[in-house]
DNA sequence: GACTGTATTTGGTCCAACCATTTTAAATAA
DNA sequence: TTATTTAAAATGGTTGGACCAAATACAGTC
């Protein structure tokens, strides 16, 4: 018997999509060239222009293309931000249901070792953001929701001043969901809030005298004792949307 | 002046996307359901089939749906796996040209915590496993690809078995780079390859004995000698595709 | 020079037909 | 009856052409 393995049959649209990430991603496509418009694409390709524009839907999805109408609008190559990595992210957690302690378990691995980076790396500016994240919260008061936002703003700042930008869009993402499914009543105490507010001063002196052994010790302790206060047996996972 | 804000006309296709995924997230539409055919779909939403498609090659691009052809074809939910992710941050690494250090970031954040959860965490399978791939990389002798192959394969098996869905998925995807980028001649010499093995027996027997910070703590030291290994002044960043 | 209207270019949408693939069902042969 | 072949049906894939909508350029006008 003669073996023939199948033969596979690409769709137009996704061999015409292939093709400009590949270029895109090697460079021969630079950030800022504009794409031939639609109508010759469709010409050059010798496919027809509905399959070149799912081409260019796939790559506008995977955030390597801007779209414009209009005269001189068309397909802009772009530089892929974190976006596609936090929106990928999120459908993950909520599609698969994932469980708000694998998101804190995360939170463990990289905030500590981000503030060890930060406590490297952080520039004068990552310090002076950071200070005034810090004096957002101590400001925020009776105000829950203020100080959760404040809260947030700090965290995603330390990993900031990582500079590690892959570290930076993992943190962005999770945060989003980590935020979204924390309850508001956690924080009600005033001296559970008291304590965040020594812990993180106690993580910005470490990153600002550059001791990155102890800014990763710190920020350790203040996410294990964080998450543990938030922790309930039984809490419900992530929010569905 | 009276303030009027920009109407915003989002696209029909993206509209459609939208509602589509919004009740697969929620559960609406549970996995394994079929989607109405392109056909009805356009009728019920009142707008083109060709719209219609191209919201379906957006949900398609971010792995909610699986489009078959043919009698009985259509399109399934599906539950998203970590390919989008891993998909993504590819993209990312390659985009940004994402410096090779960075990524080593990142498994040094990732890896001893994983190797931490792991001794909690890990099944009898989980550890048969890992003692398999380490029999791999022992057996690899002078065939330095496959010893860098099992070495990757190891190392997954470290994460798999933390049980963390998300590092599973981020380890997955960086890994991907990091083994594409990693130079063959920096193993020519047995003695570092003897230097892993050991190490990695280390880390086998702190999770085989259920020991989270030795785990941790053996990890640590391994990731951070093998990154200083392979490191080398004026390296380049992770190739472009 | 500032404004205004018009033409041009480009993406967005629609339609109707036909092709390709897969499954089902009917017809036929053994 | 059972196996095989053939035809029909259902579904996504592709096409060409027409027209709509938005953004810009440009010529004309004040």
């Amino acid at each position: 018997m003669v073996q023939i393995s199948k033969v596979l049959i690409p769709k137009a649209a996704d061999y015409l999509a292939l093709n400009l990430r590949t270029q895109i991603l090697t460079g021969s496509l630079p950030e800022g060239m504009l794409l031939p418009n639609e109508r010759e694409l469709s010409e050059r390709a010798s496919i027809s222009r509905t399959s070149v524009r799912e081409a260019l839907r796939i790559l506008e999805g995977e955030g390597l293309i801007a779209i414009r109408t209009g005269r001189k609008g068309g397909s802009e190559v772009i530089k892929p931000s974190s976006i596609g990595i936090e929106k990928s992210i999120d459908i993950f957690i909520k599609g698969q249901g994932i469980r708000m302690q694998a998101v804190s378990e995360v939170r463990e691995a990289i905030e500590p070792h981000a503030a060890r980076l930060a406590a490297h790396n952080r520039s004068n500016e990552d310090l002076q953001e950071l200070k005034k994240a810090h004096a957002n919260l101590k400001e925020s008061g009776e105000d829950i929701p203020a100080f959760l936002k404040a809260n947030l703003v700090w965290h995603l700042q330390v990993v900031k001043a990582s500079h590690n930008e892959l570290l930076i869009a993992f943190m962005t993402a999770i945060s989003k969901s980590f935020y979204e499914s924390t309850d508001v009543t956690d924080f009600n105490s005033i001296e559970i809030r008291k304590a965040v507010e020594i812990a993180h001063q106690r993580v910005i002196t470490a990153i600002e005298s550059a001791n990155p052994e102890s800014a990763f010790r710190r920020m350790s302790q203040h996410v294990s004792a964080y998450i543990t206060s938030v922790e309930e047996i039984g809490k419900p996972n992530v929010n569905q949307m």
